[in-house]
DNA sequence: CAAATAACCGGACCGTTAGTCCGCTTGGTG
DNA sequence: CACCAAGCGGACTAACGGTCCGGTTATTTG
């Protein structure tokens, strides 16, 4: 990365490692900027020049967490990766994202609320809409997919996630998260 | 209402009314409870000791739009109420709420901001997920009646509320979430 | 109708938080 | 080494949710 300072990358990864610290501290709710500032022992000024905003703090954490099923989705081996049929691919991307929210319980419940307004915007919903709506849309052609693919990530939602996790941990969230899918996508019945 | 004096009865009318004028009037994060007071004629402090805090005013307004709803499922005629087959009761129900989320889209919104933490503590919120969750669970006594209530409910988030009628109108959303139950709901296809 | 009283009211006040700003510092470079 | 743009910190601001209490008023009772 030339042109970036090594001191602010230094910055940049401790705001990140003491945004991390504080949520699993705290609760999700009580991570003020400042107290990041505090833990990662730099201004505040330096986490806005950074990430620009909450929101974009939580983005960029969230991101990263990401990173991993994201590079796995576009270029990893199959069933996650491309080559697999259309319903193996959704089943093990599902399966992922359970994990990865089963995980990251308290960052997914901060993430949403710096997101509340304008959730669609975070990049990283977007790509999770988009590779889920082109999969839905090619097993089911005659559903709305684009609303489909918001409800199946409605799974994931925080409180959702944590209710389900704290009775029956993440297996339960998995199993449900399967059987929602497999219901939905299977092949419409006849009428 | 005995022991409810006049003028309080009539500020409580008085603040429910601003609030929702300033909703439709102003986006759903643009209302702050001094500019309810304002618009409403009285003092912050009355605000509070109605409705205990913000999260408690949007509360009140979601359960007073919902309160039509809640009577018919409770008393009134199949197939909403009750006597009709749980699937047709289902769709009755869902039907209904997706008509009532789209023509208070920034009640939702605002509902669900004020709920953020914990949304699953709102009154209306659960009255809707125990009634769900009943009928799931004779529909589909093998699948997480819970979970699956929770993904239901998810329809009516406020910004995929917004997003979907905003091309396609009131008609799409009910449309997708008729769809949505009917292949959640459907007896399970044999393995 | 008048006095008594309990409920109610308004808005000044407080603590917290996201976000801004600018003078100082520092890492990179020729 | 000297220069300077990029980076930094933390005081500052604005706005918000929520509290408090001295004054007001609807209601009750004789």
């Amino acid at each position: 990365m030339p042109g970036v300072r090594a001191d602010a990358a230094r910055n940049r990864e401790a705001i990140l490692r003491a945004t991390e610290e504080l949520l699993t501290a705290h609760g999700p709710d009580r991570v003020s900027l400042d107290a990041v500032a505090a833990a990662a022992g730099v201004g505040k000024g330096t986490i806005f020049r950074r990430f620009g905003s909450r929101t974009g703090l939580f983005q960029e954490l969230l991101a990263e967490r990401a990173a991993r099923i994201g590079e796995a989705v576009a270029t990893g081996p199959p069933p996650l990766g491309p080559g697999a049929p259309p319903h193996d691919r959704l089943s093990a991307f599902l399966d992922a994202l359970a994990v990865l929210a089963a995980g990251n319980i308290a960052l997914i419940a901060a993430h949403e609320q710096a997101c509340a307004s304008d959730k669609h915007a975070d990049p990283t919903y977007r790509r999770w809409h988009d590779h889920l709506t082109a999969l839905v849309r090619e097993l089911r052609p005659d559903a709305d997919a684009e609303f489909l693919a918001h409800v199946l990530l409605g799974s994931f939602d925080g409180d959702l996630v944590r209710r389900t996790t704290s009775r029956g941990g993440t297996a339960r969230l998995r199993t449900a998260v399967r059987d929602l899918a497999s219901a939905l996508l299977a092949p419409a019945p006849g009428p």
